[in-house]
DNA sequence: CACTTGACCTGTCCGC
DNA sequence: TGCGGACAGGTCAAGT
């Protein structure tokens, strides 16, 4: 699921409520939900507070006072929902939250946190299939763990200028538009549902491969990315089946969408009917009069 | 090196 | 109603 948008809007969120908060227990079932020994999780996470969220792609990463910091990917269903009293939802509050006790089936991890009165919270990493992990690692660490070191530029940043975009893609000139958007090493964040909806805002067929793209729409394309990243982040993101925010609220995102699970639908731009592909073996939604693949 | 496939998991949906 | 298979927002590793 969580794809950029996604992930900022859980960052966000939590960074309204963990930092200050001390974390005083940690309780997990699936140990690859969470992969620490014990020993480690006493020496540096027991007793450390938060000190501040960060996103790092489709990573979020909880900083503690201890030098060390949390962190969490959240793979194809993994949530992060915070519970406190401070939250106070009423009746008629929109949140999905309060429908459903947590923890539930899917929860892999609980970890339980105190405010600077003693006011307890709790933070649940609920997880459906089991693909995402958080893992406590030295913060000074961090730049140097593989998957982070090779991770691409952030496409929202300021300094990743068009010319940045390009010469980072350039190096995977023969492969196909999509696969390479997919790739993290090439641009951090992207998945499966913004790289189709970037793709056709840019009217760019996903298997066009990136020699056979011109510059101008090579631009083009990289502004879409972030007009459609940013209009998924205002939105909440995109709530497919298994993702919600922070408070547990579901993103209205996919009611924007274009393409993405719009299959046998009118494409909104020429009315043709959109189809669903396979391209690098992921379910690819298109309009094939718009997205055209050029020799 | 580029690309594909399978693996990691659970749950849901669809056809028989 | 049950069963088998395909499929789902993401990444790795291993194979061709």
């Amino acid at each position: 699921m969580p794809e950029l948008p996604e992930v900022e809007t859980v960052v966000r969120g939590l960074d309204k409520y963990l930092p200050g908060k001390k974390i005083v227990s940690v309780d997990f079932d699936w140990p690859k939900s969470f992969p620490n020994s014990q020993q480690y999780i006493d020496n540096y996470l027991l007793g450390a507070s938060v000190v501040g969220l960060r996103r790092r792609g489709k990573a979020i990463i909880i900083d503690l006072d201890t030098e060390y910091s949390l962190v969490i990917h959240l793979k194809m269903t993994g949530q992060l929902v915070y519970r406190g009293a401070e939250q106070r939802f009423g009746a008629g509050h929109p949140s999905q939250s309060l429908q459903g006790a947590l923890p539930d089936k899917s929860t892999r991890v609980t970890f339980k946190l105190v405010d600077s009165s003693g006011k307890a919270s709790k933070l649940f990493f609920n997880d459906q299939r089991k693909f995402g992990w958080a893992r406590l690692l030295p913060t000074i660490e961090l730049p140097s763990i593989n998957f982070l070191k090779k991770m691409g530029p952030e496409p929202l940043a300021e300094t990743t200028t068009a010319d940045v975009f390009m010469s980072s893609v350039v190096r995977r000139k023969n492969s196909k538009i999509k696969a390479v958007l997919l790739d993290q090493t090439v641009i951090a964040g992207i998945g499966n549902i913004y790289a189709d909806e970037s793709l056709w805002l840019a009217k760019i067929h996903p298997e066009q491969p990136v020699n056979k793209i011109s510059n101008s729409k090579m631009n083009k394309l990289f502004t879409q990315i972030k007009d459609v990243l940013e209009l998924s982040i205002n939105s909440g993101g995109s709530t497919d089946k298994n993702y919600v925010d922070a408070d547990g609220n579901k993103g209205s995102f996919l009611t924007f969408a274009n393409v993405f699970r719009r299959q046998g639908q009118a494409c909104k731009r020429c009315g043709e009917t959109i189809v669903k592909l396979r391209v690098a073996g992921r379910g690819t939604h298109i309009c094939p009069k718009c997205q055209r693949l050029l020799k």
